[in-house]
DNA sequence: CTGCGCATC
DNA sequence: GATGCGCAG
């Protein structure tokens, strides 16, 4: 390892860590008087940090790491691939606090936020490909403000999905989480996908928009459920329910998702991820061992 | 931006 | 019928 490759590994583990352990003050500061405001009105939700379960992959917000790369916004938080033109990962909370009475926006658009010099995912480049743009963090669950919504159609918050399982299998998942939401519980949700290679409406494709970015072979998603409760990873324990699921990306996907249950530990045998590392060893031992068996509606 | 299709609740 | 997922012109 040269002199510079060591620098940069040290400055990635310091800025990784500082990523973990500055995510409190970051996102957890403006939800603390949120949270002090919402706990003397009813002492229920309130919008919580996106990334409190852990960074997956040690996703550091230097450039450098293109691979890799730490993307930090009110509404979610990801890990974010310049080659692949997807993230790796998105990381969010679910909670009423963040629900509103704002519309869908569909202002697809490129993000703009992204490092100067990096292709930048156009509204249009998913265009004509048989694949949708597959929110990761859903439109319907950043409903609060304007602004909130509008940040759920950042293309950088996009995979090419197959219709569907995007329009009718991940849909009725997401339905089914904000359901959950109804009945006093919040979410920490962390979605992804790997591999190179799906089958959308007009056939199969591994890249689109001139290779500028690749179709993922699979998309999975675990979600912890919570009741309504204070940030605090050490809430969950060996008894906390626990779903993952892992989809082809194919347009012959059944609709049921409750079907593609798997455990968090096959996903991360599968993307070399370290899902919920804030939870502490013994108990994510045993929840990602367990595959869910609850009601799926 | 408007209009449209499709599936779900 | 309303909502939520998208698409094309």
């Amino acid at each position: 390892m040269t002199k510079k490759t060591l620098s940069r590994f040290l400055t990635g583990l310091i800025l990784s860590v500082l990523a973990v352990s500055c995510s409190h003050d970051e996102l957890v500061a403006p939800s603390s008087v949120l949270k002090g405001a919402a706990q003397s009105a009813d002492a229920t939700a309130s919008r919580d940090s996106n990334l409190a379960l852990g960074n997956p992959s040690g996703a550091v917000a230097d450039p450098y790491y293109y691979w890799n790369y730490l993307v930090v916004k009110p509404q979610y938080t990801m890990s974010y691939h310049r080659d692949r033109g997807t993230p790796n990962w998105v990381s969010w909370h679910l909670s009423s606090a963040w629900l509103g009475s704002t519309p869908r926006q569909d202002n697809f658009a490129a993000d703009n936020t992204l490092p100067t010099g990096w292709y930048r995912v156009q509204a249009t480049s998913y265009s004509g490909s048989g694949f949708d743009r597959g929110h990761q963090c859903p439109s319907a669950d950043r409903t609060g403000s304007v602004a909130d919504n509008s940040a759920t159609f950042l293309m950088s918050n996009m995979v090419p999905q197959a219709p569907r399982n995007n329009q009718q299998t991940w849909a009725g998942l997401e339905n089914y989480c904000r359901t959950l939401v109804d009945a006093g519980n919040e979410l920490y949700l962390i979605c992804g996908s790997y591999g190179k290679g799906g089958t959308g409406s007009a056939g199969p494709l591994s890249t689109l928009d001139n290779g500028h970015v690749t179709v993922p072979n699979r998309l999975w998603k675990v979600i912890v459920v919570l009741p309504n409760g204070t940030d605090d990873a050490s809430r969950v324990t060996t008894s906390t329910r626990v779903i993952a699921i892992n989809t082809p990306n194919d347009n012959s996907l059944l609709t049921t998702w409750g079907s593609y249950r798997t455990t968090v530990d096959a996903i991360e045998q599968a993307t070399g991820y370290d899902l919920l590392s804030a939870v502490s060893a013994s108990v994510q031992s045993v929840v990602e061992a367990r595959t869910d068996n609850g009601p799926t509606q």
